[in-house]
DNA sequence: AAACGGATGTTGGAATTCCAACATCGGAGG
DNA sequence: CCTCCGATGTTGGAATTCCAACATCCGTTT
C-alpha cells in the first residue's frame, strides 16, 4: 500500500482519511490489494455484485456486452477513480458489466457491504469513508441530471442556451468562462460541433452573446417589451 | 407520525425499518414533521443543503429559475418519495431548487449530516437507513446512465434498438414487455412518438422485431453470415 | 516571417426529424 | 352490435440536423 498512497490520498473515495487512519480502515474492512495482468478481469459481468474497486494505475477499463454478445467500451479508468460501487450499493445480484485490465495493473477492492455496515466500534474514518461514497454517488446524480435536462431539449440552439444559462447561474455572472472547447462541449450536450457553432454565430448576430474561446458573455434581453 | 406510518413502510428510504425502531430513529435523528400550507416554500434556492425531505401527503414540488429568474417545474413528487438528499449528500453549501407545496401537505424533515454521521451507539436501523439513501442514489445512478447512453444514440432507430436490446438482456429473453407505452417511451428516449413508431414499423417490416402493445420479440440475427 | 497544426467557423446538399393531420385498431360501455 | 375514445400507425411537407469539405483564426515552431 505504501507505493499508492499518493494515488490513494488523492482519491475522492479517501477524501479527508490519513495514512494511518486507512491503513486501520482496509485491515478492518478486509480490503484486498491485487495484481491484474493485461487481458484479465478484475471481475466479470454476471458476478456477485459486491465489490467496490479503486484503480491504482494505469490500464483498467469497464465494458458490456449487449444482447448479441458485441462487447463495447463504457468508460476509461484513471488512478484514483474507484468502479462497481454504483452497482454493489444499488443492491443488484449481479454486476451488468466486466473490468478488464488492458495493461498490467492494480486495483484495490472492498466490499460495499462491509463498507456500509457499520463496525460496532464505529470508526470515525469509517464514517467519512461513507459519507465519501454517498457523496460521490449524489455528485454524479446532480451531473446526471443537468446533463439530461440538456439534451432532453429539442433543438441545438435551446440545448446550447440551457446551458449556458445554467452556467451563467452557477457562476453567478453573465459573464463566465466554460471548462471545455467546443468539440467537447458538442459531444457534452449531444449535438453536432459544426451545427452548435453556427448557433452560435447566430446568437451573435443576434446580438444575444458574445463568445471568444471559451469565454462567453450573455446579453441581458428585455422579456418586457 | 402515526397518521403516516403506512406511508412511511412504503418508503423506499425507510424499507426494512419497523415502526418501533422509526420512532426511536427520528428521535435520535431529531427528525420533524412539518405541515406546508398551499403555496409555502418547504425550502427555497439558496437555503443551506443540509436536509432530507420525505413527502407524506401529495402537493409537493421542485422548482427552479433559470439565470433570468423565469421559474421551471421540475418535479412533482408522490407521497413516500424523497427529495433533498442528491444536493445535501454532494456537498453543496446551497440548495439549487426550491421545494413548494402545491396543496396543504405534511412532510419529514431529516438532517442529512445527522443521517450520515453515525451515532455513538451504532443502532443497526441506523445503518439500514444509510444504505437505503446509498441504495437510491446508486439506483439513479443506472438509471440515468441507462437513460443517457439511449439519449446519445444518434438516430431515433439506434436509441429504440439501444433499448429494445437492453430490455431484452435484463430480461433474459428476446422476448419481453415493456413497462409504458408508445408515448412514454417516446419520451423516455427523446424521440417523437410518430417518429419511434414509423421506425417500429420498418423494423417489422425487415423482420428485426415483432411487437404488439408492450409485448415485443427481437428477432435473432445472423451476424456472421 | 513562414510553415504548421489544432481549434473554430462556414456552407450546401443529403438524411433525418418534426409536426400536424389523418387513418386504423381495439377495448369499454351503452 | 354500435359508438366512443384513447393508443397506435401513416403520411407528406417544413424544419432541422448531419456530414464532408473547406475557410479562417491563432499560437507555436522553425
Amino acid at each position: 500500500m505504501e507505493n499508492y498512497f499518493s494515488v490513494l490520498s488523492r482519491c475522492p473515495l479517501f477524501q479527508g482519511i490519513g495514512q494511518e487512519d486507512l491503513r486501520t480502515l482496509f485491515g478492518c474492512l478486509g480490503a484486498k490489494f491485487v495484481s491484474v495482468s493485461k487481458g484479465d478481469p478484475v471481475f466479470l459481468e454476471g458476478d456477485p455484485a459486491q465489490l467496490v474497486g479503486v484503480v491504482l494505475s494505469v490500464g483498467v477499463q469497464v465494458v458490456r456486452d449487449d444482447y448479441y454478445g458485441n462487447r463495447s467500451v463504457f468508460s476509461i479508468l484513471q488512478p484514483g477513480e474507484s468502479f462497481g460501487e454504483a452497482f454493489s450499493c444499488a443492491g443488484l445480484a449481479h454486476m451488468p458489466v466486466s473490468v478488464f485490465a488492458i495493461r498490467d495493473s492494480e486495483v484495490l477492492l472492498l466490499n460495499c457491504q462491509r463498507v456500509l455496515t457499520l463496525c460496532s466500534r464505529t470508526c470515525h474514518f469509517h464514517s467519512l469513508l461513507v459519507q465519501n461514497i454517498v457523496k460521490g454517488l449524489a455528485q454524479k446524480n446532480l451531473a446526471f441530471t443537468q446533463k439530461v435536462r440538456y439534451m432532453s431539449q429539442k433543438t441545438t440552439r435551446d440545448k446550447l442556451l440551457v446551458y449556458l444559462f445554467d452556467q451563467a447561474k452557477q457562476q453567478g455572472s453573465a459573464e463566465f468562462v466554460i471548462p471545455c472547447d467546443r468539440q467537447a462541449l458538442a459531444d457534452y450536450l449531444g449535438v453536432e460541433r459544426t451545427a452548435m457553432s453556427a448557433e452560435i454565430s447566430k446568437l451573435k448576430k443576434a446580438g444575444l452573446l458574445d463568445t471568444k474561446g471559451s469565454w462567453f458573455c450573455l446579453k441581458q434581453v428585455d422579456r418586457n417589451g
